[in-house]
DNA sequence: TGTACCATGTAAAAAGTTACATGATTGA
DNA sequence: TCAATCATGTAACTTTTTACATGGTACA
C-alpha cells in the first residue's frame, strides 16, 4: 500500500468507480497513468479492500465498477491520521528561471506566456467546475457539510483556483518587469 | 539528459558547486536525493558537459567542485526555449481531503494544523533568503537586472512566498469553516 | 551520547512513464 | 481521416527513493 492505493481507495470511498474514472479524477492532486491504477486496483480487490463487478456495456468496452469494502474503509481511517508526507513538486519552468539570463528578451517573454497561458486555461475549468459544484448544492437545499463527502472536492477546488491564481499573478509581475525596463539589454 | 540534468546545468551557469551543494540548491525546485545528483553528475563529466578539480580538506572529506564547459552552456541554451513540461505535484494531504469526512473533528483540524505549521516554517526561511538578497542586492548598487544571474532567485523567491501565502490562508480559511460551525456533528 | 552537517559514492527496490495491444463511437 | 473518449491490461524502461558504506566535526 503506497500513497497512491490510499487515494484511489479515498475516492472509491466518495463512490463507486471504474479505473478509468478514478485516473481521470485523482489527476488534479497526483498524476498517474492507467497503467499505474489498474494493477493497484487487482492487487487491492486480492487483498480485500475493494471489490468490483464487471458491467457489460452496448457499444463501449465492459467496465469493471470497483467499491470499497469495510476493510478498505478501515484501511482508509487509519491512515488518514498519519503525518502527511510533505508535497513533492517537480517543475521544468522553475528550473529555467536559473538560467534564464542566457536567454534572450523575446525567449524569456515566451516562456511566460506559455504558462500564463496554461494557468489561464486551468483557471477557467475550475470556475466552471465551482458553479457546477455550487448548482448542485443549491440544488440539495444543504449548504455543504463538513462532514459530507463533496466537502473535500469543494475545499480542493477552491485550492485549485487560488494556485492558478497565484502563478497567474506571478507570470504578469514577471513580465511587467520585463517591460518596464528594469534591464533593456534585450535581444 | 534528463529534466534534473539539466536543471544542475543551469545551476552550474550561476556559479560552480560540490555535487552536495547542488543537491541542497535544487530542493525547492526539484526534490532529488544525492544519490541521484551523483551519478548525474558523473555521466556529464563523461560528456563533458561539466569539469570538476578535487579540493582537499582539512577535517572535512575532499570535494569535487564542478563548473560547467562551454559544450554545457551550449546544451543549456539549446533546452530553454523548449516548451516546459507541464509541472508535477504529489500532495498527500490533498488526497486526504476525499475521505476527510471519515475523520473526527479533532483529527481533520490536526491535519490542517500540522500543514499550517509545515508552510508557516517555510515562509519564515524564505523571508529571511529574500532579505539576504535584498540586502547583497544593495550592497552591489545594481536594482536587479533581468539578464543576470541573481534575477532567476529573485523571481524564484517571490512565488515561493506567494506560494507559501496561498497554502497558509487556504488551511485558515478551511480551519475557519470547520469552526463556524458549518457542520456540527463533531467527534 | 546522539543528531546534524559536510562529502561522496553504490545497490536495490519502488514508483512512475512510455509503448504495445485491442476496439468501437463520435466529432472536427 | 485524424484525433479523442471510453475501457482494460501488460512489458519495458526511466526516474526516484531507501538503504548500505565511510568518516570527521560541532552542537545540544
Amino acid at each position: 500500500m503506497n500513497t497512491l492505493s490510499y487515494g484511489l481507495l479515498a475516492l472509491l470511498a466518495q463512490e463507486s468507480c471504474t479505473g478509468y474514472e478514478l485516473m481521470l479524477k485523482i489527476q488534479p492532486v497526483w498524476q498517474a497513468k492507467h497503467s499505474q491504477i489498474y494493477p493497484i486496483l487487482a492487487k487491492m480487490e486480492r487483498s480485500g479492500l475493494v471489490q468490483f463487478v464487471s458491467v457489460a456495456q452496448k457499444e463501449k468496452p465492459d467496465k469493471k465498477v470497483y467499491s470499497i469494502t469495510e476493510k478498505g474503509t478501515s484501511a482508509l481511517q487509519a491512515w488518514l491520521p498519519d503525518l502527511s508526507a510533505e508535497p513533492v513538486k517537480r517543475d521544468e519552468m522553475l528550473l529555467k528561471m536559473y538560467c534564464l539570463w542566457l536567454a534572450d528578451a523575446a525567449t524569456t517573454e515566451r516562456l511566460f506566456r506559455e504558462r500564463l497561458k496554461l494557468y489561464a486555461k486551468r483557471m477557467e475549468k475550475f470556475r466552471a467546475s465551482l458553479a457546477e459544484l455550487e448548482g448542485a448544492e443549491q440544488g440539495s437545499g444543504k449548504p455543504l457539510g463538513v462532514r459530507t463527502p463533496s466537502f473535500g472536492k469543494y475545499v480542493l477546488l477552491k485550492r485549485a483556483i487560488d494556485h492558478a491564481r497565484m502563478e497567474i499573478d506571478w507570470c504578469e509581475w514577471v513580465l511587467g518587469m520585463l517591460k518596464s525596463g528594469i534591464d533593456s539589454s534585450g535581444a
